[in-house]
DNA sequence: AAAATATTTCAACATTTGTTTAATTATTAG
DNA sequence: CTAATAATTAAACAAATGTTGAAATATTTT
């Protein structure tokens, strides 16, 4: 017998499934309500402004996430010492929770990635929670790069990063065109192919810019 | 004396400035249509739903770019045969006009690529002009990496295409986001910078799944 | 020139939008 | 139990939504 999930849960994951499908400004409070089987005024009088809704499904699923993908980092770092951390695995501790609660996570979690990767092209609307819960693990993973690579340049390493960043959000987004154009070449929803490709790919990205070893 | 541009052109370039950035739902035909200084009525009289203004938006600047990618792409194998053509070479022909389109083509250009960031990452929107414009170029682009790395496996390729896509994507998205976190250590508005920086990061993931080289 | 077609205008339509108000029911605290 | 607080309901609001129709004006064709 399971507990019955207060309202808040129910309107946040009714609209965490539908701004994932549709967008912030493509879905209306009353679709939300209606999938989630409660008022409409119960959205306004549990989290105020449309916007508000939004910014919690956020917040949500950012914090368990960030404080995941921190840890990580600060793992490998800690293996490695006295020594910089490697490369592939830095850029695994970056990546790999996001992945998993992608593949594994449920149905919530990917809808919920369907909306980072929106809002990730999107200023008007993310900017609050991307840099308040993203931008300082960004900061911290390229600090982890620069020790490896002590004698690359920061202009580089910044749009390696930037690269990484698109890579993984498209990712994410999970479109159907990916699975179309690859018919027969792979099964998209396997997840655990991208993992094995992704780390390798970045990895030697970065090592282009590697000027102490080139 | 510059010629009066008709309604049609005058609403498609208030529309796509619009949706890029507020995206499809965030834009009303009125919106548009005051912008653009013109009759709510005439965007149904020339486009008919809104959904067909949107599509017109892609289409304008899709075939013209369409036709210099695929140009670069041919030219690129050409010089090079009989020999397959460098891998690096390939990535430029596949980046080169949209990077430069993006950064010298003013601000319709700059709008038209913030929509296909937006697209990229949702089905519902942009399936049929991308999979009409983008994906035979996709596929053209996949064989000439197969020339060149003819022991490589299909899927690894198809996943490297997708992280490029991703990388170039969000390129194209102008975050704002992107600006904040590279405070001082570089200017994002330099696309020129990127183009310098994309095809040797691309490159070396591709060549760490080159089975022959490695 | 007149006739035919294309474009533009203005007004209106039925829905849907986000949000608020006041009344009612559940839950918790004293 | 009683009082106080929290949560839910139903109704209503003005504003904005996409789209259409018929009349008026431009433009093109004959």
């Amino acid at each position: 017998m399971t507990i019955k999930k207060k309202t808040k849960d129910l309107i946040l994951d009714a609209a965490e499934e539908l701004f994932a499908i549709r967008g912030f400004y493509g879905v209306s409070i009353r679709q939300i309500t209606s999938k989630a089987e409660v008022d409409p005024a119960l959205a306004s009088y549990h989290f105020g402004k449309k916007k508000d809704i939004f910014e919690a499904v956020m917040l949500r699923r950012a914090e368990v996430l960030n404080r995941e993908r921190i840890q990580m980092l600060d793992d490998c770092i800690r293996r490695a010492k006295p020594n910089p951390a490697p490369l592939n695995e830095i850029i695994d501790a970056f990546t790999h929770a996001l992945l998993n609660r992608s593949l594994k996570g449920g149905d919530g979690w990917r809808s919920y990635f369907a909306i980072i990767a929106q809002i990730n092209n999107h200023p008007e609307l993310g900017g609050v929670i991307m840099s308040q819960y993203f931008d300082p693990l960004a900061k911290k993973f390229i600090a982890a790069i620069q020790a490896n690579m002590p004698d690359s340049q920061d202009e580089d390493l910044f749009w390696c990063y930037h690269f990484l960043s698109g890579a993984l959000t498209l990712t994410f987004s999970g479109t159907e065109r990916i699975s179309k154009l690859s018919a027969g070449v792979c099964s998209s929803s396997d997840l655990d192919a991208v993992h094995e490709r992704l780390v390798p790919f970045i990895t030697a990205g970065f090592k282009a810019f590697d000027k102490q070893r080139n």
